[in-house]
DNA sequence: TTTAAAATTTAAGCTAACTTAAATTATATT
DNA sequence: AATATAATTTAAGTTAGCTTAAATTTTAAA
């Protein structure tokens, strides 16, 4: 009764949960091997054993369903995960698209009693450079409720800051940076051209024409800075 | 033909390379199964899969001995594992015995392009924490040639400088730091009783009778702090 | 409702990294 | 030099985590 869990485990609750948390996407062996890089025979494999470990749930032609235990294991590995991003940003100064891969590694040999020490110099972050949430050592996110969504529904006029680039390669953040797409920016909305798919919006007095392929990966809240500001003045008169 | 490298095998090569380091030690397959806690046959199976990677040469009944490949690749773990101890030391505040246990996962797994990244927020030191040498990114060691020898060795009446400590556990370390005996601590050979294995020394006006089983684990170079500095106000005038 | 396409599962097999047990070789002692 | 002891090697077997290929089931289309 090996009770060790290895790589290829975490990784695999880690993508179930992702997925799940996903939308338009489902927990299927087919689609979690797809994210792997795996077969869909070594992921329905693994989806047995882990359902003999308790740590999912499995019924064959079924999505796959992690557990309670499954669930905290595969939060334990984000944690460390956007922890590591979040330091070899601010420290080394890596930029946004060396952290995922270095940190995709790191998740995994970091132990408990380290993270918490990378947690506490950090200053217990809740969100890692792409904006992506922290959970806590005890799995919960406690990030202010405000409401998220994507860019591509955004309403005609409104003003948002963005709260998460989901997207991973160079050109990607190079784009975004570029463009002063960044986590906290203030963006309005011009236009919307729906059956074009195409965003017309405003960032620092500039611009942009943006594609739905762009603004369906970029996470945007109704102003949660400036109701942020409004809260502080409010408590600290 | 798999050219990664994993696990299993940069903790053997260490090993070798460990073992073919240390006075009084011998690095057949049987003597580096018992420091990485596997069979013997494990270890004789592995020398063999090394040598036909040309890791290592592997005659049977005869020591190992890595090869120049095998050697650089020892070098490149143990480089990454002394930097992160002296990160873990210098940033998180781990202490001397706790590094060690964190450093022997993450030497896996850490690429050269972060290892450099390491080396250069630590303004590319040359000793981690423990006073144990830092090879620089092509392998060399680049560490003023002091000689140096186990406090066991040293002179009566002579003057010396701790430069490593080679212990491992938390009650060593404790001590260790209970006493002063920290790395280029300054120390002072009283006495010494060969036929009990003892050596009475001063250290920071306080005299301490140490037993052979400590004092072979604590390496002394002769005032090589002073040297340096005498070196120094030569080349500073 | 039947059928074709797509996805999933099962079966069989591979490799790395171990294990235990038996056989072999080296070494140390008389 | 013979022999007992210790170390090493070989042999056989296990497990995790994959693979490819065949069989099965689901789903979508006709
Ligand atoms: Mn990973
Ligand atoms: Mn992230
Ligand atoms: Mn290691
Ligand atoms: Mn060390």
């Amino acid at each position: 009764m090996d009770n060790l869990i290895s790589v290829a485990t975490e990784n695999f609750l880690k993508t179930v949960y992702t997925l799940g948390n996903s939308i338009g996407k489902n927990t299927r062996p087919g689609t979690v091997a797809r994210e792997l890089g795996i077969t869909n025979a070594a992921a329905t494999d693994m989806a047995r054993k882990l359902s003999a470990k308790n740590l999912l749930d499995y019924t064959k032609y079924r999505e796959l369903k992690l557990t309670s235990e499954g669930e905290k294991m595969a939060l334990g590995v984000i944690r460390k995960h956007r922890l590591w991003e979040t330091f070899l940003h601010r420290v080394f100064g890596l930029s946004m698209h060396e952290i995922h891969r270095e940190a995709e590694q790191l998740e995994h040999f970091t132990s408990d009693f380290l993270t918490e020490r990378l947690s506490l110099f950090l200053g217990h972050p809740t969100t890692d450079p792409h904006g992506d949430p922290i959970p806590d050592a005890s799995g919960v996110f406690n990030n202010g409720n405000t409401e998220v969504l994507p860019l591509s529904q955004a309403t005609e006029g409104e003003k948002y800051t963005v709260s998460r680039l989901q997207g991973s390669d160079k050109e990607y953040f190079d784009f975004c940076q570029q463009n002063d797409l960044k986590v906290n920016s203030v963006i309005r909305i011009i236009n919307r051209y729906p059956n074009n798919r195409m965003t017309e919006v405003e960032v620092k007095k500039r611009k942009l024409l943006l594609h739905e392929d762009l603004t369906s990966t970029i996470t945007v809240s109704k102003m949660p800075s400036s109701l942020e500001f409004h809260n502080r003045k409010r408590q600290n008169p």
